[in-house]
DNA sequence: AATGAATGAGACTTCATTCAT
DNA sequence: GATGAATGAAGTCTCATTCAT
């Protein structure tokens, strides 16, 4: 009846339930939320979610597309006709630290359910995007070397890995007690730390 | 060494089933490992952990238990004695990185089911060992911003936490499928990542 | 007349599932029946039960409290605007017998079970509840002595515990083989043993 | 080796770890007593008591026929040689009173796992030993009668099963935290109650 | 006599999912 | 779109009992 009708019909009253979901995954994880606390959230009963999904993985599959959809896009467009590296690297920073904090549920059920994920055929594509990040960030920082605006014994590829999860490390801070320090606030200390270290010169 | 406990009287099978368990949270997760994972690894029934076990929380509490009294007894040495606060950090990032390589159990606890375990009265104790930990380095940070030797800009309490959840970073990759280097050389690539950066000078 | 409760929420299929339990629980007490016998006599499997109920002691308290709440309205509703005495203890027995042949079930819980109870917070109130009744007891007990009704030296404290585990004691024969009785004929013979003993005069 | 050696090798040991389940078969009931708890009371592991006896039911058995074998010898003995059915009666209340203190336990085990005793075979003894003893009080009740000493309408079985059970009670109390009356002051209690009612005269 | 370890059956409970209405 | 009821698999835990040492 609707539009689209596929496997995932766009409809506002779906929009909605993702979010839901997703603010649960993000403060608990994946495995941890119930589809009845999702429900609950919604104010209707468990059962009642499946007129808009097939599995609570549906559900997850739906978030984590549109985290690496986002990403993927975003770093594509971080790197494309800049030619210096750092400036590129530091484009990638900020677009990775933004996207994050816009898909804090799937920055959570990355780090806490990859297994669970990554095990599963349907979720294959995670391994595919996951490795044309890594692919991007390699390339720049080799580039770096290249120029010489970078230490020539970097390891790139544990530069990377280190990195990678560093920049995962402040959304995951999100909506915790203290919260002391603005996104930007923390990127800059990242960058900061990253590019210059904390010794005085 | 160790204190003889009431409610945990040693024994060597005992001792064992906790390892095996250790060994199954380390890599699936506390809530995600099941007591008859743990039992099968050990070739029993699950009802059998019982015997040695008052409950899964308890296995939980045991390796807790020995990470942090191992991190904070290797802290309070790694900086008695010991002036120049670069150094004092120097030898608490190696010191760490050995201790989360020895408890790999329990950094995956406290990553992943941080939210579970905090919330029981049972494990306040897991907030005041961490208060204990951050105040430590908040010390050797400020003295280093004292004596010039760090930047006198540097955010302590952001720094430090960005470099307690970076040094958590290696010990999660462990047993990964690359395993491209030895501890060693990810502590020495963090440690020059943090002082210096990763730029050329 | 019943007030609305959120914890739960009342529908026919509940009811009916907590007289299914009441039965058991009535003859075989509260803890010796399992939730599969009740789940089997509702011809369900035992976790559908927690569709309706968060745990078997909650089925127990809904039991307990409606004993509680029919026992303590009646009393109340003796005792008011009855001047004699003699006339409002006949009048409380009376309305024990009928309550408790109402709520076997809730008798044989606290007869069994008092002590699985009364130690659990959540059933505090039993306690409370059962301070009133004996207060009702107890004056009634000394206004009938203070008009000389009754023996100038009875001891109205050992009297009424006396009395209250001598009035639950029909209720437990219902439904053993001989059952020779009428509900009646027990009353009045028991009032009769209350009032006149069983010797001839 | 020792004397006897059946089924009942009566060893100090025995009868020492026998008391000490009696008193929590008293206190809790014998299905809600683990063997676990008799262990620990008895400082050795749960396993051990399978030294002494082949289950937790022999226990109970040797608990309950010890308190037949009691209660029908001196209910023998109390109408024996007694002409008078009201001194015969006063004679079985007295003994019954101080019998039931000797053997907490079994009036416990009578009273909350009647049930699951009388359902067995091994315990087809409870049956005949409750008949004798209802025996002896119809037979004391009914020539009261004849004689004219007790209501002529007394219905002698009814009133046989409320004071069994009524005989019960004060027992069931002890230990309890008021612990206002001694046995004695109970005792007449009853009897008072028993032969002449609360009212005055 | 007792320990230490284990068994096996069964208890209560959770939860994603299904489906008739 | 939603409800109300149920399924079925699995999870944590309990407990009487057994047995080699």
């Amino acid at each position: 009846m609707t539009t689209t009708k596929k496997a995932a019909p766009p409809s506002e009253r779906r929009a909605h339930l993702v979010r839901l979901a997703a603010d649960l995954f993000a403060e608990q994880g994946f495995r941890a939320t119930t589809v009845r606390q999702i429900a609950d959230a919604a104010g209707i009963l468990s059962g009642s979610l499946y007129h808009h999904f097939d599995s609570k993985e549906s559900i997850g599959d739906e978030i984590l597309r549109g985290f690496l959809d986002d990403v993927l896009g975003g770093y594509r467009e971080a790197v494309t006709g800049v030619d210096d590296p750092r400036a590129a690297i530091e484009r990638m920073v900020r677009f990775s630290t933004a996207a994050l904090s816009r898909h804090r549920a799937a920055l959570t059920m990355l780090q806490n359910d990859w297994a669970y994920f990554s095990a599963q055929k349907r979720f294959a594509y995670l391994r595919t995007a996951m490795r044309e990040i890594e692919q991007t960030w390699l390339d720049q920082l080799e580039r770096g070397k290249q120029t010489g605006q970078f230490r020539a014994d970097l390891d790139a590829r544990l530069a990377y890995r280190l990195l990678r999860d560093i920049l995962w490390i402040p959304t995951s801070w999100k909506q915790a007690r203290g919260r002391s320090w603005t996104t930007d606030e923390i990127v800059d200390g990242l960058l900061r730390l990253l590019f210059d270290g904390i010794v005085a010169r």
